[in-house]
RNA sequence: GGAGGAGUGGCCGAGUGGACGAAGGCAGCGGUCUUGAAAACCGCAGCGCGAAAGCGCCGGGGGUUCGAAUCCCUCCUCCUCCGCCA
């Protein structure tokens, strides 16, 4: 949530970064409607506060008369004072009601160094690692290679759960629970703890990460309780600190999840449908970083670089690219994308996208830290950051379709065969 | 799912309508003492909004009252017993 102390204060800067930098016009009106708002809320706050006041000084008046006639004018005095401060309270509340309504539509500020771009064109190609594979045929996409491999059974996907599900069978069940386990381990060496947090989630969490109130319509939900269905682990790891003051030296808190995310994907009906690359739920190891504000800048290159690590040590060729702030998620203030190179399908899959919120989750989800020991180290808002290391699919993707072989076999990378019962390859 | 009990500051815990933002203890911070530390003693000390005065916050929400941690309603969570279950 941006705050509402930033809009107050330099209005006209919020203002024209919403509109010259992130080209959101809608954004900047409800920006300029969150300031009158804003504006109502203190004069109403003021009015109700001086009454009150009122009312709490005759209370303890009222409380030490012994006089009971003096008593009973007393009472009947503060009679309609009582009346006003409800009325205070009630409008209070609505124009509250009101202003975190738009609070919460507005998106985060980018960071000053983040280029300025109306769209994903304008993205930045950082850098390019890794060689790419050369084949002396004509590499197949996954779905052939997983079909002939017995390894894919994407139209029994189908049949029990309808498109965009698939099945992963025999060692491609293996070599994907692999990669899982291989995944954590080179992270928990990076330093991170691994927590295993519950798929289903209470509607409060989407908040608290930013998934709503503007992106419901991505999300599967329990028809009849308060349940969502985890996008992404950063949902549930985020918010296990929601609500909490965290010690200084605590920080900074890095873990490590994993578990299986589930979207909606409803605006692409049609679009990458064949495959593996967009389902309804794929698996996906996830780091979740809770920093000090001063160090997020630097914590976001840290978090790429232990997710390229991953790509680095399973050979793949990949490119790092820096969106621009038209690209930029609702709630990020920095962010970089990971693709690697997957010849079958012959793109550039997305496959870890690295983040810094700033305070902006921290804020939604009042995760605070305390500074110092001493009385005036007020809590302060941490920063928060994450990034796929990495989504699972998508590298199951490139492993399979890089690592194809001309027999129709697939080369295990070497890392991975320890997690595989050594096995060399997938024929 | 059924029956009963309970939710108070970082933690433990007192408080059943009036000077309670909340006794006491532990932990924390500052000081005295000490070569240093510990102990002992003294003091400070919750969170939010606000420039301040002040206002709000005793699981969440609502109500009664001039006044609610305290009374009422409702929801949530935890504990005990029973049922069911991987």
């Amino acid at each position: 949530m941006l705050d509402a102390k930033i809009l107050r204060e330099r209005p006209s800067e919020v203002l024209s970064i919403y509109r010259e930098r992130l080209f959101d016009d809608a954004a900047a009106e409800l920006a300029q409607a969150a300031l009158a708002l804003d504006d109502k809320r203190r004069n109403l706050l003021q009015a109700a506060d001086e009454l009150k006041n009122k009312r709490n000084s005759a209370s303890q008046l009222i409380g030490r008369e012994k006089d009971a006639e003096k008593r009973a004018a007393l009472i009947k005095d503060m009679e309609s004072v009582k009346s006003e401060i409800a009325g205070y309270d009630a409008q209070l509340a609505e124009t509250e009601t009101e202003l975190d309504k738009l609070l919460l539509q507005l998106p985060n500020l980018p960071d000053p160094e983040v280029p300025t771009g109306k769209s994903d064109s304008e993205n930045k190609v950082v850098r390019e690692e890794g060689k790419q594979f050369s084949f002396t045929f004509t590499p197949k996409p996954h779905w052939e290679i997983g079909e002939s491999l017995g390894i894919i059974d994407f139209e029994r996907g189908v049949k029990i759960s309808g498109s965009r599900f698939y099945i992963l069978k025999g060692a491609g069940a293996q070599l994907q629970r692999a990669l899982i386990s291989w995944m954590i381990d080179v992270h928990l060496d990076q330093g991170y703890t691994e927590v295993y947090p519950p798929f289903m989630v209470k509607e409060l969490c989407l908040y608290g990460t930013a998934q709503l109130p503007k992106f419901g319509e991505n999300l599967y939900r329990d028809a009849e309780e308060d349940f969502y269905f985890v996008p992404t682990a950063e949902v549930p790891v985020t918010n296990l600190y929601r609500d909490e003051i965290l010690e200084n030296d605590q920080l900074p808190l890095r873990h490590v999840a994993y578990t299986a995310c589930f979207r909606r994907e409803k605006m692409a009906a049609g679009r990458d449908t064949r495959g593996m690359k967009r389902g309804h739920q794929f698996d996906k190891v996830e780091m979740v970083q809770f920093v000090r504000p001063e160090d997020s800048k630097q914590a976001l290159r840290t978090l790429l670089s232990d997710a390229e690590e991953i790509l680095k040590q399973l050979e793949l060729p990949y490119r790092v690219i820096q969106m621009c702030t038209g690209d930029l998620s609702f709630a990020a203030c920095e962010k970089y994308d990971l693709e690697v190179f997957s010849p079958g399908v012959n793109e550039w899959l997305e496959v870890s996208s690295c983040s810094n919120f700033g305070d902006f989750q921290a804020r939604r989800a009042q995760i605070r830290y305390r500074p110092g020991k001493d009385k005036k180290d007020k809590p302060r808002l941490v920063h928060t950051l994450n990034g796929s290391g990495l989504a699972l699919p998508r590298t199951v993707i490139a492993i399979l379709e890089n690592y194809q072989q001309a027999d129709g076999s697939v080369r295990v990378p070497t890392v991975l065969r320890p997690y595989l019962r050594g096995r060399e390859f997938i024929k």
